[in-house]
DNA sequence: CCCGATTCCTGTAGGC
DNA sequence: TGCCTACAGGAATCGG
């Protein structure tokens, strides 16, 4: 499940690979993501190089000389240098053929990712452009959020998990950060005080900020039976957990649905 | 303008 | 054992 500490675990593994190689060809395979692949890519890549990998929200940007390839990993989507002749898998959607042999292999079996191109500035593309500060950009703080959340009757939790306000944030993260500052998620964002807000602000920077420490494991994989539990699900206070106890008073977690969204909260330290 | 609902898709898990 | 259904979720877009 690739949540921003992902994506930018997988910025920082992809990055030296493709940084000023040169592009031969491009394969597309399935084009139908999100959106459809622009199938000119197969044209206009090859003999362009890759002048830097970066990363703004869950998109990641490969610059190069003429324009900008904007990937989204959606859901389910993962990406791996591979040498070129590397047998297909089931899901294996997308190549970027390198000179050197290697490839970029973008594999995602529910197709909610995305790939696109953008022939000027990528962070001013559509997609891009309105995007809410990094969790760790010293933006976010208790008072933007305070100022963007004033006479929105929205819940809280469906405030700090739009991409527009802040990046990063996915279901898992807007309930481990609601309970580390103590807020229940169904309050309405427009009445939350800035001091709560500060309370937030700071819980979405140590909750992200731990995830990519840790290399980006996957919360979503301690759900998996596979024995494999995540990393960071060590540190799950609520997610997940209904009807359990709450690890810090004791009380019974509860579970609701928010934005058609799972939720979770614990009723005595979240008010 | 605001906000809740819908939509895309497939692997996995639970019920019978 | 196997079929069927519910569910999960990022985020644009639709509809009231």
């Amino acid at each position: 499940m690739p949540e921003l500490p992902e994506v930018e675990t997988t910025r920082r593994g992809i990055a030296p690979h493709l940084k000023n190689q040169c592009i031969s060809k491009v394969i597309i395979r399935n084009g139908k993501l999100r959106w459809p692949i622009p199938t000119s890519l197969i044209r206009s890549l090859p003999g362009q190089h890759i002048i830097d990998v970066t990363r703004r929200g869950k998109y990641l940007i490969l610059q190069m000389p003429k324009g900008a390839l904007i990937m989204h990993l959606g859901m389910s989507g993962s990406m791996r240098i591979l040498s070129a002749d590397e047998p297909v898998r089931k899901h294996d959607h997308f190549d970027l053929v390198l000179d050197n042999g290697k490839c970029l292999r973008f594999h995602d079996p529910r197709r909610f990712g995305s790939i696109l191109w953008s022939k000027t500035d990528p962070l001013q593309h559509k997609l891009l452009i309105k995007l809410g500060p990094e969790p760790d950009d010293d933006l976010l703080c208790g008072d933007y959020l305070w100022q963007r959340s004033r006479h929105k009757r929205v819940t809280i939790k469906s405030f700090i998990m739009d991409s527009h306000v802040v990046v990063g944030v996915g279901n898992i993260y807007a309930s481990e950060s609601l309970f580390r500052a103590g807020i229940n998620p169904k309050r309405a964002a427009g009445k939350i005080s800035k001091v709560r807000y500060e309370r937030l602000s700071d819980a979405v920077k140590e909750v992200i900020s731990a995830a990519i420490r840790q290399g980006g494991t996957s919360l979503k994989d301690f759900t998996n039976a596979d024995g494999k539990p995540g990393y960071f699900s060590q540190q799950l206070n609520v997610y997940g957990r209904r009807d359990e106890d709450c690890l810090q008073c004791g009380a019974t977690i509860k579970h609701c649905t928010i934005g058609q969204r799972a939720s979770y909260y614990c009723p005595k330290c979240q008010k």
